[in-house]
DNA sequence: GTGAAAGCGCTAACAA
DNA sequence: TTGTTAGCGCTTTCAC
């Protein structure tokens, strides 16, 4: 029953294709891969046969026959994070223009589910795989994970955010002392002494690169570093708000918040509204991630942009350079930039 | 070179299993699939292979001999949006545990990206698809998309979010009219009169759902209708920022504005703020979606929950359900939920 | 430049 | 209950 016309429900093949066109199979592919010379006439023709037909190889047969599935897997710990949306997105364009596909799965942050959607991964036979926080992220890695991801990667090389000690995962990472320079520079520049650093924990790569930065800078500036001034915490916006309702009760009132995303400010920013300060003329709040959120606070937040497009960028040119055999540098950083809005300004005077 | 072991990047596949069980490799995808009666004691064995080199069948093989993939593709008009985020997650929890796999893609509310990203997912040979909001939410369908759509429909039947005239998708919806009445009587019943609808395009199926219930409502308690208080326009932070503001230079305030989703009223709240209006004094915002920034908002925001999860979940039973040969309603709706906070109360009495 | 044919890893129909 | 075998739709040698 091959090599008939479209039968309802039933997608037209290559062998369709070809014996319209009087070729043979392999020909169409040939036109189809654009790889080896086909004669000017007999590409014409397919051609014409793949537009009218509106044929579309079928990916599955193509994956299982060359062992290239042309797709990228991604995990992220959860796309309902802004952050990871805009990374996702920036992936996503970017493989489409290099001829990929991708397939998202979802973590949220679970071991567990992160084995599970690895597995899913592999049995989907995606050609390469880039994990976008979670596991990856962690400064001491989880051992158990480390096995599972090594097991993977005798099949499928992976690309992560964070880094992977014991493993052979590339990686491409924000750069986050650069993200933190920009921010105290920033704050120091207008006078600021007392800075606090909100949220977020030092268990996370990220977060404890952006402390130490903050202890170098500080020192930089002849600035004295208390331990009081970094309060760990969650990355949410209840933990800005709790946190910073704990400092006022405290009475001991920094110029300026560092919070470690703009989720946190914002419950920040409530807290301090609530309690009747006003930013920045009493304290400035600035932070990280600069997603639309930042543009929607009152006062609107000043927050260092990850630059979405480069990394994205990054992450599947790397991604797809591994699986095509191309070089690429085992760690890369994307720089950051810092967007300066209404939430800071200069340190108030009497407090200095 | 088959049925050997694990050669270094070498998956291993059902004949090694096969070969090294003593059985043939039809037995091994009868363990595997589970479906036709095996000995207690071959199922054994090759069960405990299959934990013992940790085997994943190929999904591109499996899809290509049976002729299901178990992908479901979705096509979400933009991911960034936590509305879509929010109902993505949930089809992806859906869809995981009745075996299936979800393929994602935006489309950005681009025409031509949406028939591409159609034609990649046939390509794909994903078993059904899944299409959250873009075309298929308009009022009035776009000739062009249908005929697209009914193309890709002789193979891969659909499920969409809002109605696609002159094609066979099944619908899944939110229950906008009942979205609007929560709101309504909410508003109503607590004294409120000029009630002004703000944000969204009346092209939009579930917007024009959401107007014309608000004329019936206003009919049932016999509030006169000004075409004056609809206000068209985006979905987006500036367009509520921009409308309200419109709106207090006009000095015809309202005593409460619904806004069309949560970015808009976080717009309105800024203009109020601005402007020294105190919320929920002066005047009530209310809006749909609930996402998290109404939680982030001050004051809080009532909103109309979607309930996600069930929604998720619906888009999905359906979807398979078809791909499955069930019976499933061509149209669904899902009740949403008012979620009452800090930004509604009662209509103040000198406007009365 | 082109065709024939093998094979990718799996499932399902058919025999036994 | 189990094995044999024929594809699924494509790419890729290997001849010609």
């Amino acid at each position: 029953m091959k090599s008939q016309k479209l039968i309802e429900g039933k997608a037209i093949t290559i062998y369709d294709i070809a014996k319209e066109a009087g070729v043979s199979p392999a020909t169409v592919s040939r036109v189809l891969t654009n790889k080896t010379n086909v004669s000017q006439k007999k590409k014409d023709k397919v051609q014409a046969l793949i537009n009218k037909y509106d044929y579309r190889p079928n990916a599955l047969a193509r994956g299982l026959s060359d062992t290239k599935s042309k797709v990228i897997g991604i995990i992220a710990a959860d796309i309902r994070n802004p952050f990871y949306a805009e990374v996702f997105v920036a992936c996503e364009i970017a493989a489409k223009e290099a001829g990929y596909t991708v397939l998202l799965c979802n973590s949220f942050g679970l071991t567990e589910l992160e084995e599970e959607q690895l597995d899913m991964l592999q049995q989907q036979k995606v050609d390469v795989i880039i994990q976008l926080g979670g596991r990856a992220d962690d400064l001491i890695s989880d051992q158990e994970y480390v096995e599972k991801v090594n097991s993977i990667n005798k099949y499928i090389p992976m690309v992560v955010t964070g880094k992977l000690e014991g493993t052979q995962c590339y990686q491409v990472q924000i750069d986050a002392e650069k993200a933190a320079e920009l921010v105290l520079e920033h704050l120091i520049g207008m006078g600021h002494k007392k800075i606090v650093l909100m949220g977020g924990r030092k268990t996370v790569v990220s977060t404890y690169a952006k402390y130490q930065e903050y202890k170098k800078i500080l020192q930089k500036y002849s600035i004295d570093f208390h331990e009081d001034n970094v309060i760990e915490g969650n990355y949410d916006y209840d933990t800005g708000y709790a946190s910073m309702n704990q400092l006022i009760d405290k009475k001991n009132l920094p110029t300026a918040v560092v919070a470690i995303n703009d989720f946190l400010a914002a419950g920040v920013i409530r807290s301090l509204h609530e309690h009747g300060y006003v930013i920045p003329d009493d304290i400035s709040v600035v932070s990280y991630d600069n997603v639309y959120i930042a543009n929607m606070l009152t006062p609107k937040l000043t927050s260092v942009d990850y630059n979405y497009e480069d990394f994205g960028k990054a992450l599947v040119e790397t991604a797809i350079s591994i699986v095509e055999k191309k070089q690429k540098p085992l760690l890369q950083k994307v720089i950051p930039t810092l967007v300066i809005r209404e939430s800071s300004g200069v340190a108030p005077m009497h407090l200095n």
